[in-house]
DNA sequence: CATGAATGAGTGTTCATTCAT
DNA sequence: AATGAATGAACACTCATTCAT
């Protein structure tokens, strides 16, 4: 006899229960603002811009997120458990060819995490953010990171490297800016040359790794 | 006083002839801008802070200025020039001692650069200008610098690196994040420190200098 | 299933023949109609929080109500033939002890009524109300009240006062108030104490009570 | 040499110091949001309206209240010290001539102070503030008015009401609806009649004064 | 009969820029 | 040379109402 536990409309959909068109325009509207994200940056990103992309009404938005700040929380947390799953996979990198091949790895995937998250990830570590909890699911996201490649700095370098610590800030830095030039710029550097690339870098400056013989 | 060569009031004071007081309430504005755009960065910097912080009214700013693209275009000139003049002063960096010490002089001297104009540069890198004029000047500024550590680079490393081209901004990157990062986040890293090393990892990692024997 | 009568659907339910069920949800929209009117008043009432309290869909509303206003027009209407119907009731006033008994009971009913229908009775003394049908029924229905009161106050003091219109005007006033500030805020006033209280007061200051003598 | 101790702009004015055309300009304000206020009531009042009737635009309002809330607040303000004021004011009312006479002059007063700012008042009977600043205004003011005519009647009818608490306010009461109806329907009643014959009123059935014999 | 979804006009607020003094 | 004041376009968010299922 009752009428089925509905919330409140103008709730946003986060707490209600979404039929399948429902479902449509949620991901409609998150695709679009990661697209907006991506074009205008985060504190340009306009709810006028979501809803045209989306090819939504200025109100619909707002069925489905309390506000501006909420839908970019959704992408926030989408991109964190991404990158937190991502840290879980960094195997050992010893400085041989394997060390190098597994870093390999692990960058083409993160370049690949980049190409659709990055303009969050690039407001994470450019400061654009404000607001508390997303500032809080970035910080928890780069520790995930910064801790898996710490972990296997120190185990493939015990003494060579001055600072850990800053060596391992370094080398996050310098994998997020190269991801941003390589897929904003149009360098034409497809995921996995920029991913070799990246690899043989680190993996001999940070990792160790011997430079191979001079001239010939 | 001065007979004819004022301009109408409302022309930016970049083509008038400024005496005393007005070079003075110039670069009140200009050191304002400065401090602004570091604490709020380049979107959210509103003249309303900069008049306020310069202790100076509305309505002077626009005396001074045409608007607001034309208060940063002017810092982004004065931090172009130093830029320039930075990348001009890098000596021939080797895979040995020598090679390192001149490159932590030279991040040394980048690291105070950045001091003064990292809100600037940092919108560079983050491509938060949209006015084309700062754009060329900040591409400009680059590539003095990326051409005199490029030069180096192929100096030193001839054929261990994949592409030197790659290796250079990455080189790059690396050193204005970690700028970045050293300057806001409170990580109690000294200029010099820094420098050393930042230079260290960079010497082995692009320059090809030994690493130290494993162990002892 | 019934063949023919059914309107158009969006036709209001007023003009539609209505099944068990259909005026079982109707009851409920009316219900939470003056649930909602009372707690938020006439302008900050929201459809949304209409059928929120009915459990009901928003659809479903305009299902059974032209728009927002037939909804409470419906009220309106209830309550002004209530109070139509309180009006005719109001029996001969002397200035006797009967007299005030009379009164007492009166006031009781009013106050009943106040219970249920406040909000609306508020919303017309507060002129919040801007459709022209609801004023009229508003008027209509404290046209009745006035007209018995009056009748009952010239018959009680033809000459002590000076000027009777003026004076009903107040007394009605005063009893709604007095109504709403009983029924709203917790003065822990029961009908029957308050209608006492009341009924002395009016019948001391207007229908000509004697005062009783000083001292005791 | 100090350029003055200017605050921001886009500060509400009541932090800044005005200079002429500007406290002309928020007088402007002033009084058009109490025009409003009377004409549309607290909820439907639109900053649209105020700054219509006040030939102002938008932007400037802001320059001069921090938000709709900020001017009723500062309207608030006005009335609540009129009427604190106002309700120093009162002198004793014994039953006889000269009670009536200054029971009389005192509701002169008030029908005045509510020409002006009734729609205050009303919006403080009504319980259409939300604001908790306002809403303690309006208490406060309130306070002070039943204080003082519950002093008064205390002294002039110490046994023959029931409750002296529940009198007062059913006189605060009548005397606000009163004002109400005379100031906004036409009932061509002067403020001197209508303080006359409420004041008639008001002393029979509260302060115990005599009503004149019967008939004659 | 009922519902979830979508819409768009309306409202409060901010901020770069212009103007009169 | 400097200032206080005014402006209006832009943007976030709300809510009565309509529609497809």
């Amino acid at each position: 006899m009752a009428p089925a536990p509905t919330r409140a409309p103008g709730t946003p959909a986060a707490e209600r229960e979404l039929r399948t068109q429902g479902r449509r325009t949620m991901a409609k509207l998150l695709d679009a603002g990661m697209k907006v994200l991506a074009e205008r940056g985060y504190q340009a990103a306009r709810v006028d811009d979501v809803v045209r992309v989306a090819k939504l009404s200025h109100g619909t938005f707002y069925l489905y997120f309390a506000n501006k700040e909420d839908l970019f929380r959704a992408l926030a947390t989408e991109c964190a458990d991404e990158m937190k799953a991502l840290a879980s996979t960094l195997g050992p990198i010893g400085s041989g060819p394997d060390g190098e091949a597994e870093l390999r790895r692990w960058l083409a995937e993160f370049l690949g995490i980049y190409r659709r998250y990055g303009a969050v990830i690039r407001a994470w570590m450019e400061d654009q953010v404000v607001d508390r909890k997303q500032i809080a699911l970035g910080l928890d996201a780069f520790a995930a990171l910064t801790a898996a490649l710490e972990a296997q700095l120190a185990a493939a370098a015990p003494d060579h490297l001055p600072d850990v610590d800053l060596a391992t800030l370094a080398m996050l830095a310098m994998v997020e800016r190269f991801a941003y030039f390589t897929s904003t710029r149009d360098l034409g550097v497809s995921d996995d040359v920029g991913a070799a690339t990246l690899a043989t870098m680190l993996h001999r400056g940070f990792f160790g790794a011997p430079v191979p013989a001079r001239g010939r």
